[in-house]
RNA sequence: CGGGGCGUAGCGUAGCCCGGCUAGCGCGCCUGGUUUGGGACCAGGAGGUCGCAGGUUCGAAUCCUGCCGCCCCGACCA
């Protein structure tokens, strides 16, 4: 590709509006541009790169059996309503306005009719079925580039089988497919076991890539591989202690004491000697929420103990629930149902809130006053706290999620009625499993991984070219005529080129925007060098720069691919 | 949806508080010339509904009202 025939627009400032370093970098190189909020045209640079991550992930799927279809992004509602979706979706879901058609935002649906009527035998399974489709979702609030896009990118893939078993073994198929792709683009990541939430299956895990611009928060033993969601994640922490004597509870007049920090504080005490109170609602019933010291409830651990109608009081509503406002809440003379965080098991000469303001208790046994006390992990990880597989530090970071795994099970094709017929003539709904992957994450995540102050760091199998070949002062005429004979020649070789032959740039403009674009190697063929037969190849990784043989270039440059 | 910020040429911005003449600067772009190993130089030039609509005023980029768009934090998130 010769710079001067392309539509490279590489950008010397920082654009206003990108903040995360791919973001920044996918514009500065003329990859990508916005066209309205959470929407990006891809350039044609930057499209190359999106096709070598398809033609990564095609590979992988074809090898464990998939096969690629091309759906609709347009769909009839009806077939959205009849699963329920376009209520469960809510506003995600992109709505046409004249005419009844959503646009999908992925197409378990419209897999299960195809498969319906046509995949009728048990000898047509097991069935993958993929595509590399535009998806849409009506995101409130997109963001961090293409990381969180209304119009994405996705590789879905999903797998029909007559039982569990099956369904078991495309599950393991694709966790290995998923591996390899990611391995492949060079990502470092990780796999979280993970609860499938709305998509209504069992079985899940993610793929995430550790990122400060990541979504979800994630706690990770590097030792033993344990990675979950700070929401489900568990972790061994100091719990309270259980003192062989057992004080008598008394009240303590604390003025404007609120927080457990205040409350330490005045009454020169150790966070672990306090409990903090927290009060929800479950089903139109208060309930006291006793964590040890300043940990925070965590609301998802708490909703899957209660189940889903759980919020938190209001702040009026706490007064005639507890006789006391936030900051004087406590478990002696809570009237209703208490449950208390596991590290506060049994424990006493505790200090809690006394229901009255202004006031604490001191000296709280839970074991001997609160007989009605239930227990449950309500806490959220925090970093540095030890793993509950292997005792080693856990680190708890941001992260991206890159792709799911699924196991869906008989949602879609009992909702569809979508049935096959067993050896025995007799009917079972077809299991199915649905498999995600983020195409342009994984081209953000790998520049957040491989960048540096001058720009992109691209290695091999992503970089959209193997050369960037730069032609340093194309009026000379040696010059030009070797960088052209070589641009040439390299192709024939088999290399992908970029060819910068602009002759009204400077060398440093030059230079700079090669490193921004930052192909794996650069051939640099400048006047002083060619005098002596020579050119410069420079490695962009490690920064190498050598000068040698124009004869032995070839070579050398096969050797580094 | 809550909180905060922003919208001026392709990009980055000044001016706005405190209204006033052809809206300024840098980058980029065009023409000519010089230059060519790390974002060159000289000369000339093009490019603006100051987000949109309404209002106040003799006069609005500037003040007021409404709307739209974009970014960040939070909520939400398959």
């Amino acid at each position: 590709m010769r710079f001067t025939k392309n539509f490279i627009p590489t950008l010397k400032e920082v654009p206003a509006d990108a903040v995360i370093p791919s973001h920044i970098l996918m514009i500065r190189a003329g990859m990508v541009r916005m066209l309205s909020a959470g929407i990006y045209s891809f350039l044609p640079l930057g499209y190359k790169v999106v096709r070598k991550i398809s033609d990564i992930i095609r590979e992988e799927m074809n090898a464990i059996g998939g096969q690629e279809f091309h759906f609709p992004g347009l769909n009839p509602k009806e077939i959205w309503d009849a699963t329920g979706r376009v209520e469960a979706f809510g506003d995600i879901l992109f709505h046409v306005k004249n005419r009844e058609y959503v646009l999908a935002p992925t197409h378990e649906e419209i897999v299960a009719f195809h498969a319906k009527g046509a995949v009728t035998s048990y000898k047509d399974l097991p069935q993958i079925w993929y595509q590399i489709q535009t998806k849409f979702r009506n995101e409130p609030r997109p963001r961090s580039g293409v990381i969180r896009g209304r119009q994405f990118l996705m590789k879905d893939a999903y797998t029909l089988d007559k039982d569990f078993e099956g369904l078991d073994v495309g599950y393991a198929k694709h966790d290995v497919a998923y591996r390899k792709i990611f391995d492949r683009c060079g990502l470092k990541y990780f796999v979280v076991g993970a609860s499938s939430g709305a998509m209504g299956g069992s079985k899940s895990e993610e793929f995430m890539v550790k990122s400060d611009a990541g979504e979800d928060t994630i706690a990770y033993c590097e030792k033993c591989g344990y990675a979950a969601n700070v929401e489900v994640a568990q972790s061994v922490a100091k719990s309270a202690t259980r003192h062989s004597e057992s004080k008598s509870y008394y009240e303590i007049s604390t003025p404007n004491v609120k927080s457990i920090d205040e409350l330490c504080a005045f009454l020169k005490i150790d966070e672990h000697e306090t409990a903090k109170s927290r009060v929800y609602i479950h089903d139109g019933k208060p309930v006291l929420i006793l964590m040890l010291g300043n940990d925070e409830v965590n609301e998802t651990k708490l909703g899957s103990l209660l189940g889903s109608n759980v919020r938190p009081a209001h702040p009026e509503e706490l007064k005639e629930i507890s006789g006391a406002d936030a900051g004087s809440i406590g478990p002696i003379g809570f009237k209703h149902r208490i449950i208390a965080d596991n590290l506060l098991k049994d424990a006493n000469n505790l200090y809690s809130g006394a229901n009255k303001n202004d006031f604490h208790i001191g000296g709280i046994d839970l074991k001997r006053d609160i007989p009605n006390i239930e227990y449950a992990d309500l806490r959220t990880v925090e970093n540095g706290e030890l793993c509950v597989r292997c005792s080693s530090t856990l680190e708890v970071f941001k992260a991206i999620e890159l792709g799911h795994i699924f196991k869906l099970g008989t949602k879609y094709s009992e909702a569809l009625g979508v049935n096959y017929l067993d050896e025995n003539g007799k009917e079972h709904p077809i299991v199915m499993g649905s498999y995600g992957i983020g195409v342009e994450r994984i081209f953000a995540c790998y520049i957040e991984q491989n960048y540096d102050d001058k720009g992109i760091i691209w290695k091999k199998p992503l970089a959209p070219f193997d050369i960037h070949l730069i032609g340093l002062n194309m009026k000379n005429t040696h010059v030009a005529e070797t960088s052209n004979k070589l641009y040439d020649d390299l192709q024939k070789e088999g290399f992908e080129v970029l060819f910068d032959d602009r002759n009204d740039v400077s060398a440093g403009v030059k230079f700079n925007d090669a490193d921004l674009l930052g192909m794996p190697v650069q051939v640099i063929v400048g006047e002083k060098n060619l005098k002596d037969g020579k050119v410069e190849l420079k490695q962009r990784v490690t920064n190498e720069k050598n000068v040698l043989e124009l004869s032995g270039l070839i070579k050398k440059l096969k050797e580094l691919n």
